[in-house]
DNA sequence: CTAGTCACTTGCAATTTGCAAGTTACAGCG
DNA sequence: CGCTGTAACTTGCAAATTGCAAGTGACTAG
């Protein structure tokens, strides 16, 4: 839980849901195509189920993703992405530039992931969806 | 201490320095023309003490940041950014974007911060010092 | 009937945070 | 000289958050 912050400043209360060490590695993954609870779990930060499922909750409670079931029997759910979650793309674009520029080893995101605007991307994701 | 990431991942990676309530509250400072203790210290969130001692000591060991005497006797010392550190900008620039958008009553930076590039708004830091 | 998968929750120790108070080094005033 | 004030911190400690391991419930496949 996050103090509540009430300055009016844009960043500081953007940062009361964004500000930790998780929660733009799970945007990173929901960006680039990973939708379910297992999928974010194999992302090689090692996130631990905990906090993730937590992340996951505040994501969704900020209007971040929705929780969709895409399989009854058994139950399996996917969290996708809404507008307002995928227009943090320029955010994270933004982080990754500065990442690649001045941490060394760091690899290079997927071509899309650069290039994209928001809704772009979550056409792409869209369209990943049917095919999968 | 954040854990150590080496998952080689730009956006990880940026967040072992970057991802908490606080540092890039103190980033957003600095690019606005803050440059002491006492100064990051009166902005209405009203980080604690030792924790924005330890933000700056973070800030100076990653290089975003410079600690610089700007008087002697009594000893008084200002942070001044670096290149590095400058070129969060962009980041700070879609964060506010976004917050902008989707948080309700956050108020608009100065017109220079969402225009400037890295180097210009540094350039502008330098000329401010000088005036003050 | 047994083992396996998915999506979690629970318990608990370890770490980090937030708050208050204290510290050091100096300056200015009477 | 003694006192109050300021800048830039540090220290102590309680409270909150995190990380790790283990457990749970619903179902499926063999």
């Amino acid at each position: 839980m996050p103090i509540q912050d009430r300055s009016g400043c844009p960043i500081a209360s953007a940062l009361e849901l964004l500000g930790d060490r998780w929660t733009l590695v799970v945007l990173r993954d929901l960006l680039t195509g990973k939708r379910t609870y297992k999928e974010f779990l194999e992302s090689p930060e090692a996130i631990s189920t905990n906090i993730l499922a937590d992340r996951l909750r505040r994501l969704d409670e900020w209007g971040l993703v929705e929780r969709r079931l895409y399989r009854e029997k058994p139950e399996r759910l996917a969290y996708e992405l809404t507008q307002k979650g995928a227009d943090l793309l320029p955010t994270l674009q933004a982080l990754c530039r500065w990442g690649n520029r001045y941490i060394e080893d760091t690899w290079r995101p997927p071509t899309y992931f650069m290039r994209d605007s928001p809704s772009e991307l979550l056409q792409r994701l869209v369209r990943q969806k049917r095919v999968s």
